[in-house]
DNA sequence: CGCCGACCACAACGATCGGTTGTGCGTCTC
DNA sequence: GAGACGCACAACCGATCGTTGTGGTCGGCG
């Protein structure tokens, strides 16, 4: 189906005539005929009565015209998701299941028409997702650069959220019915987390997180994908793994897998978001506002040693409230 | 852009190769590249990096994958609106501003994702629409047999809604300060009711309701469209109009046109629905039960003397309390 | 009543497009 | 280094889409 032609229909059902809709679009009063008639030909339907004074939508062809008007918005905005100077808010996020994602769909779902397209670089270093931000590639990235020295001067982070971190247990796991646990009962247990990239920020999180606490995090092993990681866990007696409270797990249920929220202190991950400092896009703001307007996870909170921005908007005088245990 | 295209691109960003989509559209490898690469040409922009192992999706490529996703659903629903055995509940209304078709879209904005189509049949006669739904063109029609002897058999008429009426005057009439009126106030005063077809159940409606209160309410003019009313009622000292509680008028502010709710008794048109008595869609009782949900008209009602079916199911027992003043 | 004007459909033709087969190139694997 | 795999390019062919020219039908008008 050629979306000219659906185009060309809905024009002219609104004006009621080929030759009319034909000078609209620049062509030939025969070549509209041509395009409903393909149309009709390939629907199997009529779409129009011809008359001597114009056309007239069929009963057919008013059922088809709302969903025309669609596709021909559909493609629209595809179009407009594309070109670099009319396209909507662009994010660059870990993955699509990931705790940003999920908060990011949250917030679409409750602002629906916004224009937000939500990507993943695929990167491992967090310098990429930098290099696209200053190429206009990307409008925002929800990574860290944990050295501030190396952020460029035209761009900002800005932290925006604390994701809460649970242990994700196996069903024969020893820890498996607790219903919460603390770092220290974590110690000496072997906890997995496969797919890090060696540079990245998070790499340096679990770094800093296992001396901090004393734990075995083996973060090294190949990564055969959350499928494989799951099917692992749920067999597995002596392995766990970390995953975001707001990580998305497709089917944690059936592998018999228990979320084991961490406290005393709680384990946040400060999540931060990085965008050009001079002219970001205009719905970026409210995204980070919605962001830092979510449930802070419960306090004492350990935090890896980044001089991350703490949240200056809403909770401005308790800056030095959030305790480190370091 | 070629809908083929959008699908192809799709299927290869799911697959991740090229070799694997074509197969699987049962075309050469080749055909997908050229589908691709005539749509990354169209959009200027690279949809995908070529891998010796297939392909991935470019940042663009991403931001554009979920409409094109939109693209692809939305031409197969079109496609199922069209298809005789496919297709969503198709309901024939008298015009797209009438209340039928305004509750209609209250109901479909409560039930999103409802298939529901709805057309308009621009016959006078209510026959035509009869003999619409014996065909399988329309499923469903809120039309008006006034005649029970002239309904076929395998039809079914029920009573869905009571809608009454407004007066609709213009500023300079001398009822337009009222805030209600009652039938009797109406006497002697011009309204024009344009546009009625001469053997409409509406044209029945508008006969009965005259005699009934010895109104004068004059069909017959010319009808040069709604605009064309509202313009000659916000100019005129001495004439108006009926509209229904639901109907909906684009700019009838910016006319300073005012509706007047008509009372003691209000005056009812009782809706009624004509679809098949064995096979109806499906999704049709859910829309019966949502319209006889809704509110009833203040009591008392005058309504004319059809042999509607009262509604028998929220309100049982009251089948005689609707006092008609006839 | 017959002409004219408006509008759509059909025919013919050239350019373009979308499909095919055949081939080449780069990369990953053994 | 040979083979497998996957994508791109070239050549070819049929279908399609645009054009111009023409015919048919309906409504209005003198």
């Amino acid at each position: 189906m050629d979306t000219e032609a659906v185009r060309t229909f809905v024009l002219a059902a609104e004006v009621g005539q080929f030759q009319h809709a034909a000078d609209e679009l620049g062509v030939t009063q025969q070549a509209v005929s041509k395009r409903i008639a393909a149309l009709e030909r390939e629907l199997e339907a009529r779409l129009f009565t011809r008359t001597a004074r114009g056309v007239e939508l069929t009963i057919d062809g008013q059922a088809f015209l709302p969903h025309a008007r669609g596709i021909v918005t559909g493609v629209e905005r595809a179009i407009n998701a594309i070109r670099p100077d009319t396209r909507a808010l662009r994010i660059d996020v870990l993955g699509f299941r990931s705790g940003q994602a999920v908060v990011l769909h949250d917030y679409w779902r409750a602002h629906p028409g916004i224009g937000l397209d939500v990507v993943t670089l695929k990167a491992g270093d967090p310098h990429v997702a930098v290099a696209a931000i200053r190429a206009g590639d990307v409008d925002a990235s929800f990574r860290t650069v944990t050295d501030p020295a190396a952020l460029p001067r035209d761009l900002e982070m800005a932290h925006v959220i604390d994701f809460p971190l649970e242990l994700l247990v196996g069903p024969r796991h020893p820890l498996a019915s607790a219903r919460t646990l603390t770092p220290a009962q974590l110690r000496r247990h072997r906890i997995w987390v496969p797919g890090i990239a060696p540079r990245s920020e998070w790499a340096d999180f679990y770094d800093q997180l296992a001396t901090a606490f004393d734990l075995r995090i083996d973060g090294a092993g190949p990564n055969f994908g959350v499928e494989a990681l799951l099917e692992t866990l749920a067999e597995s007696a002596d392995v766990a793994t970390f995953v975001g409270s707001r990580d998305r797990l497709v089917w944690p249920t059936t592998y018999g897998l228990r979320r084991v929220p961490v406290v005393n202190p709680t384990i946040a991950y400060p999540q931060s978001l990085i965008f050009p400092r001079t002219n970001p896009h205009p719905g970026l703001r409210a995204i980070i506002d919605y962001f830092r307007g979510l449930a802070a996870p419960p306090e004492p909170a350990w935090v890896p040693s980044w001089p991350t921005p703490r949240r200056a908007v809403h909770r401005p005088a308790q800056a030095g409230s959030v305790s480190s245990l370091e």
